[in-house]
DNA sequence: GACCAGGCACATC
DNA sequence: GATGTGCATGGT
């Protein structure tokens, strides 16, 4: 039985279309993946709302935007200086590789999309997918810390699998759909924020009273208790 | 005031 | 290769 697909639709059927990623252009999709790095979307929204009324929130602009003027509008998000300067990688990449045009980039097929993502400093994992998922709409699966913490608690994966293995299981399971993995990953950050994962208990815990942990599921899981 | 938030890179052992 | 730490603002 494939659990995911089970888990998924349950979790559909409660809570909806997340009506992921919020933006009104794939590069607000892209600057909204680097700056809610460990960083609540509320402060995110903040910044993207600062570029936009300096009328700034453009690949060439930021570019060529000084450093410490960028670093200023961006402040809300925290961790303001290192995301200064890994938007700037990114905006390299686009002017370098890509002509400047965020376009040409989102079009690059996912494998080198991804591996060009992942060489600059400050893309990791989460982002460079966050980002091919997201703003170029192509299907890879993307793992987060709510996605971790979700299915360890249950015990559906070991605590000890890594960002490749869960993306491993979920594209082992469930169909290659855009759709499908924009939806999954945001009713998992949707019920992760309200999961009992910080505690031990596990009481007015949506998912668990969707889903009551079941055991694990891949063969070398753990047994959770 | 402590703790947390839609990570990542880098230092140190 | 594993583990620890810095990065920073704003909400609860």
């Amino acid at each position: 039985m494939k659990i995911l697909q089970d888990v998924y639709e349950r979790l559909f059927a409660a809570y909806g279309p997340q009506h992921w990623w919020p933006g009104d252009s794939p590069f607000e999709v892209i600057v909204g993946a680097m700056l809610t790095q460990n960083t609540s979307w509320k402060n995110v929204e903040r910044a993207i709302d600062n570029l936009k009324q300096a009328d700034v929130l453009d690949a060439t602009r930021m570019h060529e935007m000084p450093t410490e003027e960028l670093a200023e509008l961006i402040r809300p998000a925290g961790y303001y200086r290192i995301k200064t300067a890994r938007l700037k990688n990114l905006l390299a990449l686009i002017a370098n590789l890509h002509d400047g045009r965020v376009e040409n980039l989102l079009a690059t097929n996912k494998t080198e999309l991804r591996e060009q993502l992942l060489a600059v400093n400050g893309i990791g994992p989460e982002t460079a997918d966050a980002i091919v998922l997201y703003a170029s709409q192509q299907p890879i699966f993307v793992v987060d810390t709510y996605t971790t913490r979700v299915l360890t608690r249950h015990g559906w994966i070991n605590a000890e699998a890594d960002y490749h293995q869960i993306q491993e299981y979920f594209h082992l399971e469930l169909p290659e759909n855009v759709d499908l993995f924009n939806e999954y990953h945001a009713l998992l950050v949707k019920v992760g924020k309200q999961h009992c994962g910080r505690k031990p208990e596990c009481e007015e815990c949506p998912l668990c009273e969707l889903l009551p942990s079941g055991g694990p599921l891949l063969p070398e899981a753990n047994n959770p208790s």
